[in-house]
DNA sequence: TTCTAAAATATTTTT
DNA sequence: TATTTTAGAA
């Protein structure tokens, strides 16, 4: 069976799947010993040097599929690997160790789960699950929840996890800046309180897995054993733990050399905020002696111009590896990339609209067209100009399918009906719709339940029985109570889509949002309960569908084939590529971002250029980047210079354009006459609490806060004050809040 | 407990 | 501007 499968090629000189790749190209497919660093540029056919490297390995029967270990950060990426292998192979591959780190991690401790203390039948909690359970763990402390914010701790825990560290590796010394240094023990109770209900959280996915390599070799061992080679996509983005995990698994007690390969760029390492760590790709060669490196600098997706432009930027990056992009196709140089200043950012929105509308007209297709740009704010004056203009588009990345709260919701309910001890899907549901069971009465019950050393649900139903409980909220819990029942009863009988139908039904969920009075908005969120329902439909069982969403955030995005421009962040972008791309918002403290640098100095900045460097190297035949002097940020209009890494681009490159003004209708008719009227330079008369409007606030200055009263101010960073106010003491307060007094 | 109105606050978000 | 969080009243 497998024999079929390679015959072919074994009798040709040259397998059909290394036609068509350059000598870099061949030769990182072909280094399949040892450890290797593959360094791809954007658009060197990164994708496909992986997968053809993956085949290869099968096809020349250096292992088994079973015995090749693939990581890929996201479900996307594992999807579209898979599919191009079996492209490749010709035939469906099945028993792949292809997926994300987490999503192997969740496969690996099904299997081991007992060796940290769990059931092989733990739950995977989401980010809403996470903060509930963490803010009932955080209340014997009595923290000041106003200085203490629950996120503020929890996001101190994450990053513990994502560098391996447990609860007893935490020195005091680690734990003075959060919580008045009780992050420690609080960590410690929030895994103790997870252990008990048979849960982790995503960190603990892979937190777990390099405790159990760490502390039983046997196992490690084991799949020392089982991988001979490991492949991984996106090394740049790998923070600590990942990073250890894939040491752990890649070297082998007998020292043999690992045969691991890893492809990044560092140049586009993008996600540094979330804990990816750049010295991962940068010290590879030390991590595993005798390394070998490949570059892949021959792009094929942009004219020499862009790639011109794109190099030349992210040459002004001191931390890097080095690599030069260059041509990989034989074609014209293409046109010069368009740097168009607007008067606001209204205009700018205006001037893609009818630049779109022109491209259409010439004949390019909407799907080849997409507007990145640096923050999700930023595409609203997109999304109306479009529209306006009848241009039609979509925006990709915002809030995903399940995510949100009714698609939550519903699966709360169907947790409540299948694990009748899962407290954290019960309490999110109990009181939704209302039943006259508030946090008092929920309080109440979690001290029952404790008593006697049931769940919330079993206490409760306990209570039901027993007439415990009277008053109003009797009834509707009583009702509650019996769609549970019932639907637990159905799901035996008639599956679990007739019963999570019924749950949601007889419950009044789905009366609720029937009477919902903003009814475009609930009957969406019906729609996206079908939408649920279709989806649970596709699983055997509910079990199997929770699985997949817990790991699976996305839902398929099936209709790319529409035609319509795309919207998105830079980081959206990364991994896709248009004809047409637009770079609106380069300006100073929009992109790069003021907060970047602020908080992360020039590190953060060349963050900020390797995004530019992701934005442009998008691009195929046209890049347009645009900024405007004038720019209205939620309620009020800045002035802002161009950014950086406009003057960043190599002159000869580009082309400026000026169009005219051409705003009409925007904003209120006093806004309108002034903006069209006011001399701009002494600017800031469009709205007179524009801070460009203030005076700026020196430091001591006494000011007038409305809640807070009068203060001297004490320092300022930006928009942020510190006051010493008279009656409450030091507070942090945003200027456009206070009026100077002296 | 729930409703209401005012106040705060708003990068990027692969799992 | 629009959304979410909060404090206080009903």
């Amino acid at each position: 069976m497998v024999d079929d499968l390679f015959s072919p090629h074994l009798s040709s000189p040259q397998p059909v799947y290394l036609d068509g790749l350059n000598s870099e190209q061949r030769l990182a497919v072909e280094t399949t010993q040892g450890p290797l660093l593959i360094l791809a540029g954007a658009g060197t056919g990164k994708t496909r040097v992986l997968t053809t490297r993956f085949a290869h390995i099968l096809l020349e029967k250096l292992a088994w599929p079973e015995q090749v270990l693939a990581v890929t950060f996201t479900n996307k990426a594992a999807r579209e690997m898979r599919e191009r292998i079996s492209g490749i192979l010709n035939k469906p591959v099945e028993g792949l160790w292809l997926g994300t780190f987490h999503s192997l991690c969740a496969r690996m401790l099904r299997q081991h789960a007992p060796r940290v203390g769990l059931e092989r039948s733990f739950t995977i909690l989401d980010t809403d699950d996470q903060m509930r359970l963490l803010k009932q763990v955080i209340e014997p402390w009595r923290l000041d929840l106003k200085r203490w914010p629950p996120a503020q701790i929890m996001h101190q825990i994450q990053l513990w996890k994502d560098r391996a560290l447990l609860p007893e590796d935490i020195t005091p010394a680690q734990d003075t800046d959060i919580a008045n240094g009780q992050a420690q023990p609080i960590y410690k109770a929030y895994q103790a309180r997870l252990k008990e209900l048979n849960a982790c959280d995503f960190g603990d996915l892979m937190l777990h897995m390099v405790t159990i390599f760490r502390q039983h070799p046997d196992v490690l061992a084991q799949y020392h054993q089982r991988f001979r080679y490991i492949l991984v996509d996106e090394y740049q983005d790998t923070n600590s733990i990942q990073y250890l995990w894939l040491r752990l698994l890649a070297k082998r007690d007998d020292g043999a050399p690992a045969n691991i390969a890893c492809v990044g760029d560092d140049d586009q390492s993008i996600y540094s905020w979330r804990g990816a760590d750049i010295t991962n790709i940068l010290r590879f060669e030390k991590d595993f002696p005798g390394a070998k490196i490949i570059r892949l600098e021959k792009n094929y997706r942009s004219t020499p111009r862009i790639l011109r432009a794109a190099s030349q930027i992210i040459a002004h990056n001191e931390d890097r590896l080095g690599k030069t992009l260059h041509p990989g196709l034989d074609q014209a140089e293409g046109d010069p990339i368009e740097v168009i200043s607007t008067p606001d950012s209204d205009d700018e929105a205006r001037v893609v609209g009818l630049t779109i509308q022109n491209l259409h007209n010439q004949g390019q297709n909407y799907k080849e067209i997409a507007i990145l740009m640096r923050a999700g704010f930023q595409t609203r004056a997109f999304e109306e100009a479009l529209m306006r203009m009848g241009i039609p588009y979509h925006i990709v990345g915002g809030l995903r399918f399940y995510e949100r709260a009714e698609i939550r919701d519903a699966i709360a309910y169907m947790r409540t009906v299948l694990y009748p001890t899962d407290d954290l899907a019960f309490e999110r549901i109990v009181n939704l719709p209302k039943r006259g069971f508030g946090n008092v009465a929920l309080a109440k019950l979690r001290t029952a339940a404790r008593q006697r050393g049931l769940s919330l649900q079993q206490t409760l139903q306990q209570q039901l029985e027993q007439k415990e409980l009277k008053g109003k909220a009797a009834n509707s819990l009583n009702a509650f109570m019996e769609a549970i029942l019932l639907s637990r009863h159905i799901a035996s009988t008639e599956g679990h889509v007739v019963a999570t139908e019924k749950v949601l039904e007889e419950s009044g969920y789905l009366t609720m949002w029937r009477d919902d009075p903003k009814t475009v908005e609930a009957a969406g969120r019906l729609d996206n309960i079908q939408e649920l329902l279709r989806a649970i439909g596709e699983f055997p069982t509910m079990e199997a569908f929770l699985e997949h969403i817990a790991l699976v955030m996305d839902t398929d995005n099936l209709q790319d084939d529409q035609n319509r421009v795309s919207l998105m962040t830079l980081h959206a972008a990364k991994g896709l590529e248009f004809p047409t791309v637009f770079l609106p918002g380069w300006e100073e403290g929009i992109f790069p971002s003021q907060r970047s640098l602020d908080e992360g100095g020039n590190q953060a900045l060349e963050e900020e250029r390797r995004l530019a460097y992701v934005g442009l190297t998008r691009a195929r035949e046209r890049a347009i980047i645009l900024h405007a002097a004038s720019r209205r940020i939620y309620a009020n209009w800045q002035d802002s210079i161009p950014s950086r890494f406009i003057d960043e681009l190599p002159s000869e490159q580009i082309i400026k354009r000026e169009p005219a003004r051409q705003s009409q209708r925007t904003g209120s008719f006093f806004n309108r006459r002034f903006q069209q009227h006011t001399p701009r330079m002494p600017s800031g008369r469009y709205s007179p609490k524009s801070p460009s409007a203030r005076p700026p606030i020196p430091l001591g200055a006494t000011i007038r806060h409305n809640r807070l009263g009068e203060g001297v101010v004490v320092s300022i960073e930006g928009e942020r004050l510190s006051v010493n106010f008279e009656d409450v003491g030091l507070k942090q307060v945003m200027a456009s809040f206070v009026e100077i007094i002296s």
